[in-house]
DNA sequence: GTCTATATCAGGATAGAC
DNA sequence: GTCTATCCTGATATAGAC
């Protein structure tokens, strides 16, 4: 079990005025800030979604910048959306675990899509708000690649060589996969069997290449 | 000097009105659109930095989205930005061609600022302008997909049980290290050594897991 | 074809009543 | 603390002279 002590800290995110309009301000912003981007975003749309009035707004947040800001660490913090099922049996068979983890990724994940519209929205807002980003690497990445590194280099049916690496290329090789084909939409134009990539990037990855299977 | 047989055609890019002009105006467009995005880039600003008057864009384009589709179309079809040298000698070593490869991408790509613009533009615009994604992934992925496929394939010194999946998890864990540190400037939260990445990288795609280099 | 000048309007942010 | 009504900057896009 995985606890992570977070760094997860909007810059106006520590203040609760009622709590019950901040609530509606964020779920109102999160559907423009997602659908449309930061700049794309319409503070009018936010306040007609959150059915509060405009002026409510600038008393809980300073400014757009920080509204957004908030709504996106927030998100961020929130690893239920991303985390997977890490619970480890050392018992299971590590390709059948790696196999569902693999799952997990590319179906509930990659195909929920608020989640895809989060991740276009971090990759293309980090050059302005590089803290968001960092906070995404840090709670959301880092778990995962710590979690399969400490997998594969515990589980005692395996011997990799360089856990690190191999936890990177399987993450690596699933997101590149996400990202053609769910972000970018290009599936069909570098097509590839789902099962083909997963069963192939597990042998490379738990290194029998000799397995009869 | 560019003439590239590609899926290449924006709405307005067929025309060519005073082609003077427009250079300038896609060489203004490239810096505001690059620094800025869709949505944040202001006409005000290309107009300044092309030199030209608000009119004469009008005139070449018929509106901000035309325009922005034809820069990132033209960017996207450019493929010596990207592309890594790809004359392959079946006399050298694999990992040796394999190392400069990814050095090539480390070294040159993933260092060059406009290019890490770039590639937050098309993902964070991938949502509303899946165009401009489909031919990014045409034109530089699928290629860069396809050599390396069919490098691995062919080599006489390599036998990969499935080139295809190599050839993705060699450029998805590289893709992946790119993003985590030069895309969303993150290296430091999930550090790793990048010769140690490569070579561990490539001891796993080679597949000679017993090789006592 | 290109410019200057302008129409038009929408965006973020605020004043002041309640 | 929340609303209505408003300010005002700055945006896209166009009209009309040269």
């Amino acid at each position: 079990m995985w606890r992570n002590r977070v760094i997860c800290k909007a810059k106006g995110a520590e203040r609760e005025l009622s709590s019950e309009k901040t609530e509606a301000i964020l779920n109102g912003a999160m559907q423009e800030f997602l659908e449309h981007g930061y700049a794309g975003a319409r503070i009018d749309k936010i306040v007609a979604a959150a059915g509060v009035s405009k002026a409510t707004v600038y008393r809980h947040f300073p400014d757009k910048e920080t509204l957004f800001t908030a709504l996106i660490q927030q998100i961020a913090c929130r690893k239920e959306l991303f985390e997977l099922q890490q619970l480890q049996s050392f018992e299971e068979e590590p390709t059948t675990f790696l196999k569902r983890y693999a799952d997990g990724m590319l179906d509930n994940v990659a195909s929920d899509p608020q989640i895809l519209t989060f991740l276009r929205i971090i990759i293309g807002e980090s050059g302005r708000f590089p803290e968001l980003a960092r906070a995404f690497v840090q709670n959301i990445e880092k778990p995962s690649l710590d979690f399969l590194t400490h997998y594969v280099e515990s589980h005692p049916k395996l011997q990799i060589p360089a856990p690190e690496v191999a936890a990177r290329a399987f993450i690596g090789t699933l997101i590149h996969f996400v990202l053609l084909r769910d972000v970018l939409q290009s599936g069909d134009i570098v097509p590839i069997e789902r099962d083909r990539l997963l069963d192939s990037l597990l042998a490379l990855i738990i290194h029998k290449n000799d397995e009869g299977k």
